[in-house]
DNA sequence: TCGCCCTTTCTGGTCGGACCAAAATATCTG
DNA sequence: CAGATATTTTGGTCCGACCAGAAAGGGCGA
């Protein structure tokens, strides 16, 4: 029986709407905890007395923003989503936002706005854990020069590091928001040894300012490192610069 | 009669999924204007060879994510999405991941990290119509210290006017998405005519910050700012800080 | 008794048809 | 021509049905 949902009856025009909204309560108050499967559709639409189209388009609705992992023929498990199944909602809208270099360009400046806090952050705050990570980073780095596909995910990884100094959890999302969403422009320019080991010398050169615990030369060679990035990729795609 | 959608037979298991790559894709090719309005559902699912079950399931992604405008009895609206539309599509899991205090404290840092950045680009890059905006916005704040209601607008735009500086479109989204999921905090506050005051006076030692070109100074005054809003915060919410 | 295979049931995915109410459109009237 | 009215269109909801894959149950052999 459960609860029969008290019929909220908002003015919304839609009957999913409140079925979504007590699902999403019910998830929210752990009633149905996280990695649960949630019950039959039919099940469902007995409960809140509503036909299983409305119970399918509100299940779809949390399924679409994350809620719910619904896989084609299992039933739905309740997933509490993270910062990062956040990110992955974006995605058809992201892809318009970045269907001219405009969009790219402006992706990009915030990624450089970004980073620049967090080697500032960590050139004043970083503990030697995170010294000890970004090292460690820096030498698969250089290992993987000869290799340009190793170099791009220990280039990844690298920068990948610096987002988690802060400790923040929405962090390292963003930056695989990023990765994903630029790498359409960055794994198409062709990748040569000469370049990796610029790119290299660029993450040390950001790792010596953060031992330095010199924010503001952080700073610059981050800059410099990312603008070089973007001007290898116009270069690449033979595009005008911002 | 109209485009018989190359049948692109994805291995997908939706059917939906196609129709909505199909949508999409002419969405993004221009064939559906932006304004314009989608074809009606029957017509959709006689092009496309599928039920209406399966068309209403694509619209429905496609307006969840932004793309169409779908009000409850109009037909749907194409709508090229901005920023601010990629950032309510994150509503409800956003929801979700500020359901603790955590989740709320971790979002605020980040926008302490942006606004930092900002006006630290502020000290450095403002032209003068930028220091007449932000001055502008300023006197309003001032002006409005005794209605607590008005304070609160002039205060959103105040900071608003710091997101506008990069003239990066992205960045006004970003503001609005912090206003949105972090007002739920704020506006339960007790809000006095004192508090406003103090407010004000950091608004203006920022400004004056920036003014002098002193990035670090303004990066102090932010930090001093928004560390005191978050104080307010957690008083008003009794409960511990991070 | 244990483990494997087969059958039944369950469940989500899709379909077609139907009805309603609101919107859009056509039509009629003054 | 304008406004009111009738008709068509269209989205929202419901129903019943079928299919195919997944899960569960049961029987058989070792």
């Amino acid at each position: 029986m459960a609860v029969v949902p008290q019929d909220t009856h908002k003015k919304s025009g839609r009957a999913a709407d409140d079925v979504v909204r007590c699902l999403v309560a019910k998830i929210h108050a752990g009633e149905y905890p996280d990695g649960s499967q949630l019950p039959p559709e039919r099940s469902l639409m007995e409960e809140y007395g509503i036909s299983r189209t409305v119970v399918r388009e509100a299940v779809q609705t949390l399924s679409r923003q994350g809620l719910l992992e619904a896989r084609p023929r299992y039933r739905p498990v309740v997933r509490k989503p993270g910062y990062d199944a956040a990110i992955s909602a974006l995605e058809n809208v992201v892809t318009h936002l970045l269907s001219d270099q405009n969009g790219v360009r402006n992706l990009f400046d915030t990624r450089i706005m970004i980073e620049v806090s967090l080697v500032r952050r960590a050139a004043r705050h970083a503990v030697k854990e995170d010294i000890a990570a970004l090292k460690a980073a820096l030498e698969a780095n250089e290992a993987a020069i000869p290799d340009s596909d190793l170099f791009y995910q220990t280039d990844r990884a690298f920068h990948g590091v610096l987002y988690e100094i802060a400790r923040n959890p929405v962090l390292p999302a963003i930056h695989s928001a990023y990765v994903t969403w630029l790498s359409p422009q960055w794994s198409q320019m062709p990748r040569l040894p000469q370049r990796n080991r610029e790119n290299f010398e660029a993450h040390q050169r950001i790792f010596d300012a953060i031992l330095l615990r010199d924010p503001d030369l952080a700073e610059q060679e981050l800059r410099d490192h990312l603008d070089s990035a973007w001007l290898q990729v116009c270069r690449t795609f033979d595009q005008d610069r911002g």
